[in-house]
RNA sequence: GCCGGAAUAGCUCAGCUGGUAGAGCAACGCAUUCGUAAUGCGUGGGUCGUCGGUUCGAAUCCGAUUUCCGGCUCCA
């Protein structure tokens, strides 16, 4: 699950058994999805069951269309590659790919030819002809094409109920639900865009076959403008932006997904970390610190050990036990056994907070008289991700959580939830990042992967339900989404392009305050156990930052911008002056550059534009003379032209305190 | 982890079929002192990711390896 800042299970804070992965791979799509690669859309082309007959009624005309190119892909590479064997072929979100057994590997240079044959194909306008058949006609037709590696499994997956139909255009046939357009010259605006591997069926123990992506639009224009989006996506990428504005770094040397933060990414990040300890703060929690190593049986208990020791760190051993083993002749297998066993003791990096912050719970007595306890933390964690899957700051092997663990009493539970869900919100309006989606995970009944009591969980859900509800969140409830302690709700964050991505997370747990036998004395002189919360607005300050980087491309608010505000002195001789009014500024917490450059002045505003440097204040003599400034702010288009110092001071100061969201410089890419 | 691609100066990239590296921007220097998106001239900068092989000769061909990119898989 990629929920809370994604990092894997960063939603299941507390660890445990492995969820129902139907859901999670959904949303992981679309969580990932970039736009230069258009994904299978599941609900169209899932590869479960027989998702990918989608049956005549529900495919869209542009589904219809993109299936269609599908078809005709799979015509023309069939008359470059006869011996390719296909699987199967249909529309995404944003376009089309048909996957194929094939050996020879194909490359661009392969993909212009197949994409000229299906200029062909689409020229001599072959029509699209529906035709069914028998079960056993269509297993011999099958064989007769030559198709029957994949199709015929494909085949099997129809139901006895539903018709067998085939669609044939021009030379090719293939078993097809259908639906589509008449006349292949129906298919007019086409690319195919890349090739990439995919397992049959989704099974990495199934052949990996050669997924070939297109897209395909009803005019040149749509087409031409998906391009240009692709184009604009790219340029926002956080990794690139990253580079040009030195946010942060990856260093070979360091380690892959370890990040590196610049000194102007540790602004962003400090000015994230300060505006929501500040909230915190406000809202009783409390700032507590914890390693980021602790020994193996805390993890022993939490259930993250030896349970996932696939996804963490090696555990690290004592020098001399290290040293004792070595002269008994333990190999390494042996040693993984017995940390496993736990005949030899270790040290973990931490996957997760949890652990630490239930050993600070349990360090004192408690009372409901002093619960609810909430303990904060930007707490580092450290996770084995699988190397194919890293990328750039979205998903990391080590990462910091805005996290925060809160013991309460079952009746304080409603309302502690409703005050994390309120922050949570508060935090992405703040930064502009209205539109998400709040999904509520719930149990399965039908399933035993849960702890707890039926009663706790009907009360966690119903106590999830009602604050939901009661903040007038539109949430979708998805059965089955629930982690396997507790409930819980997350927070899928759209960004400008329409990606989506799971961030912050709320979620309720009975589990680890078992496993830990956390206990507070009631009214009643009982000891009682307390309900445990985690949650974590942001979900992680790396995944947090890539999505806000591309949120706002670059261009932040002021109260996050790196460099707030660029002096631009007309000529040399201003410079000093300049720099005098900069030192002053500083003074008063503005992160204020000076541009000393022997250019002219269009030159540096150029080069502050570039920078995405939110506001440029030019120095002439004119503005020494006035004691004003002439500012040019690029996000804040009713500005002060030409405010004194003393009104340019307290615009700045507004401009900060405000955290006002920028205005879209649509003057964006005007340089040449 | 799997399939495919890539790696050349700080950045973006060129370098055909092997003959010991090039541009723009950036940096630096000099001149210019300029009014809202690029002033001119000059200089420095690369063991072509790393290791090995083929060859008289490798950025270029082959192998391995590392990292990145796109998917797939995974994601407590």
């Amino acid at each position: 699950m990629r929920t809370a800042a994604g990092h894997k299970g960063e939603s299941e804070i507390a660890g445990g058994p492995p969820r129902n992965q139907r859901g999670s791979r959904r949303s992981r799509r679309r969580d990932s999805r970039h736009p230069s690669v258009p994904r299978p859309d599941s609900k169209v082309a899932g590869d479960r069951g027989r998702s990918y007959h989608p049956g005549m009624a529900t495919m869209s005309p542009l589904e219809e269309l993109r299936h269609s190119a599908a078809h005709i892909l799979a015509t023309a590479l069939l008359r470059l590659y006869p011996e390719a064997k296909l699987d199967i072929g249909p529309p995404t979100r944003e376009g089309f790919y048909y996957d194929v057994e094939l050996d020879h590997s194909l490359h661009a240079e392969d993909l212009e030819r197949i994409e000229e044959e299906m200029r062909r194909v689409v020229k001599e306008n072959q029509k699209f002809e529906r035709f069914e058949t028998t079960r056993a006609e269509a297993e011999e037709l099958l064989r007769s094409l030559g198709q029957e590696r994949f199709k015929l499994g494909r085949l099997a997956d129809i139901p006895d109920d539903e018709a067998i139909s085939f669609y044939r255009n021009g030379e090719f046939t293939d078993l097809c639900a259908g639906t589509h357009v008449p006349y292949t010259k129906k298919v007019k605006a086409f690319k195919l865009l890349q090739v990439a591997g995919a397992y049959h069926r989704g099974d990495e123990n199934q052949p990996q076959l050669q997924r070939i992506y297109g897209t395909a639009f009803p005019t040149r224009e749509e087409l031409e403008a998906y391009l240009a989006h692709l184009e604009e996506a790219r340029q926002r990428d956080h990794r690139r932006i990253g580079k040009d504005l030195h946010l942060f770094q990856i260093d070979e040397e360091v380690g892959q997904g370890l990040v590196l933060w610049t000194p102007e990414g540790g602004i962003l990040r400090q000015e994230l970390q300060d505006y929501i300890r500040g909230r915190l703060n406000q809202q009783g929690y409390a700032q507590v610190f914890t390693p980021h190593i602790g020994k193996l049986g805390l993890f022993r208990t939490s259930g993250h050990f030896p349970f996932y020791k696939d996804s963490q760190f090696p555990p690290v051993v004592e020098g001399e036990e290290l040293h004792r083993l070595a002269t008994e002749g333990c190999g390494c297998a042996e040693l993984a056994n017995r940390l496993e066993d736990g005949s030899v003791d270790g040290y973990l990096l931490k996957p997760m907070n949890c652990p630490m912050h239930i050993r600070l719970y349990a360090g004192r007595p408690h009372s409901y008289r002093s619960l609810p306890v909430r303990l904060a933390e930007f707490g580092t964690v450290y996770r084995w991700e699988q190397s194919g899957e890293l990328n750039g700051l979205t998903r990391v092997r080590g990462f910091t959580q805005d996290d925060a663990h809160i013991f309460c009493t079952p009746d304080q539970l409603g309302g502690e939830i409703a005050g994390c869900l309120r922050l949570t919100r508060e935090i992405l309006e703040t930064l502009g990042l209205d539109q998400y989606r709040v999904r509520l995970g719930l149990r399965d009944p039908d399933s035993d992967k849960y702890v707890g009591s039926a009663e706790n969980w009907e009360r966690a859900e119903a106590a999830l339900t009602a604050a939901v509800e009661d903040l007038g969140f539109a949430y979708s409830a998805e059965t089955g989404e629930a982690a396997f302690y507790g409930p819980k709700v997350d927070f899928v964050v759209e960004d400008a392009l329409g990606r989506e991505w799971q961030l912050g997370t709320v979620q309720v747990d009975y589990n680890l305050p078992e496993r830990f036998d956390l206990a507070y004395t009631g009214a009643d002189n009982q000891k009682h156990r307390p309900v445990m919360i985690h949650r974590a607005p942001f979900g992680s300050l790396e995944r947090f930052t890539g999505v806000l980087i591309e949120h706002f491309a670059g261009n932040f608010p002021t109260w996050l911008a790196p460099e707030q505000v660029r002096l631009l002195p007309m000529n040399d001789e201003l410079v000093p002056f300049a720099e005098e009014l900069a030192a002053d500024l500083r003074a008063e917490g503005f992160r204020v550059g000076v541009d000393g450059h022997a250019d002219k002045l269009g030159a540096k505003i150029r080069r502050a534009e570039t920078e995405k440097v939110p506001h440029m204040a030019v120095i002439g003599a004119r503005e020494r003379e006035a004691g004003r400034v002439s500012l040019r702010s690029r996000i804040r288009p009713d500005a002060p032209e030409q405010p004194t110092l003393e009104e340019f001071r307290a615009w700045l100061r507004g401009e900060v305190d405000s955290k006002r969201l920028p205005v879209r410089p649509e003057a964006e890419g005007k340089k040449a």
